[in-house]
DNA sequence: AAGTGGTCTAGACCACTAT
DNA sequence: TAGTGGTCTAGACCACTTC
């Protein structure tokens, strides 16, 4: 039943998971560890690994001493802003079906910001593609993620509607570690507004972010813009080290 | 030289974050997990703890079958949005020396909001502080924190201008774990403009916050407003379960 | 082939909570 | 005092990178 790859802890996890949301646990009190490996068959610590990310992503909490429980408020958040992997996976958490339109899709000469994002030189090419993000016709994010045209491979027609992550290990022989991502609040100019479908000057987010890959070189520079109306973001604050 | 608490981790996790502030590794390249483990005198599970919190806040990275390596672009990164835990520390780690100003400190009834997030009565009361962060005399940041009034202590003469989790440590015996936030774009009503010093309509940063204690009781209630010109927020964002 | 990080085991002891 | 989660050890084997 239980084998490798995905690892044990992963699948435990997903196993726990799933009795949490079909709340198989008697007031919301999730057994004993040790309990749980032998009947798992595994070693604690395989249950522990399994619990500790449980635990990161809000779905359980611990009290040493007395427990492990179902953390109610936790499980409610439908997407947690510092494991976003996709904006197409945001509106789908949010029960959304998203449309995807590329609007721009072009190799053009780096402007400045970029290139010091991706330590790219002055002359350096990238590909920009702006994506549209819609739930039916309704706009709800403006993506525009740049790429080194160096990582581009020869091969043209390229599905530049994919999500950007899946983008990169397609045609670019590149996998996403991480982003870095700033905050910022806007007011849409003209243009932003049109495309979002808004009146100018509405409030929105925007995200400027730099995404790296296994290696730890930057690979995309990426700047997002959201319809406040239609999409919040929220994520878990913890002491840090904790 | 090592002791018991801090623990093993955090003090393996402390000396390997100094020798790397300190640039003590040649290319950016930390030893193996097996020699750290030799040269400390302690087992490799310990280590890999130890390395997994820093890769975690991202002051390192690893790549299975290669090594570990110093992440230079992630030391740059002042306060991660995910790990802060007081706005105080914040202005710190920007350079700044926060000088703390109470606005606000009354006992009122509560609010339809702040009910509904900390599952209050209708009637019940709670305690409203309001302070304003500032750098020298330039206001940076408006919070407002809410606390059922049932969680005081009857001794009064109490240091509201203590940072929020220090506050509720102190005189209301409960321990933050963590927060629940959401981030709102704002542009500054006349009040808010006035007390963060600014024109009215200026565009900033606000977040909703829900603090939980250790027994993920919902102990308090945050709003806080943010300068944009003067504080920007980053944070680091990875795939879900990873 | 050698070396590195990734996963997993089995077990010991400690710190804290409940009763 | 019994039971729970928290920390730590020692060691095995696997997956991947590098040469």
């Amino acid at each position: 039943m239980i084998t490798r790859n995905p690892s044990l802890t992963d699948q435990v996890k997903a196993h726990i998971k799933e009795q949490i949301v079909n709340d198989e646990f008697e007031d919301g009190r999730i057994p004993p560890e040790a309990s749980l490996a032998e009947d798992l068959g595994v070693s604690r610590t395989t249950i522990r690994d399994a619990l500790g990310k449980l635990e990161h992503e809000g779905a359980i909490y611990r009290k040493q001493g007395a427990g492990t429980f179902v953390n109610e408020a936790g499980l409610q958040i439908k997407s947690r802003l510092e494991e976003i992997w996709s904006y197409e996976q945001v509106l789908e958490d949010h029960g959304y079906k998203p449309v995807v339109k590329v609007l721009t899709d072009e190799v053009l000469p780096v402007n400045e910001d970029t290139a010091a994002a991706l330590h790219l030189e002055d002359g350096a090419d990238v590909l920009v593609i702006e994506k549209l993000l819609m739930e039916n016709s309704t706009p709800v994010v403006l993506t525009r993620n740049r790429i080194p045209a160096t990582l581009l491979e020869v091969t043209d027609r390229k599905r530049k509607n994919l999500p950007i992550y899946e983008y990169l290990e397609e045609y670019c022989g590149t996998r996403l570690s991480y982003y870095v991502s700033e905050i910022v609040p806007v007011s849409f100019d003209a243009d932003l507004a049109k495309k979002l479908g808004v009146k100018k000057g509405t409030l929105g987010l925007s995200f400027i972010e730099v995404g790296f890959d296994q290696n730890n070189e930057a690979v995309v520079h990426a700047t997002s813009y959201f319809r406040d109306d239609l999409l919040r973001f929220r994520l878990i604050r913890r002491k840090a080290g904790a």
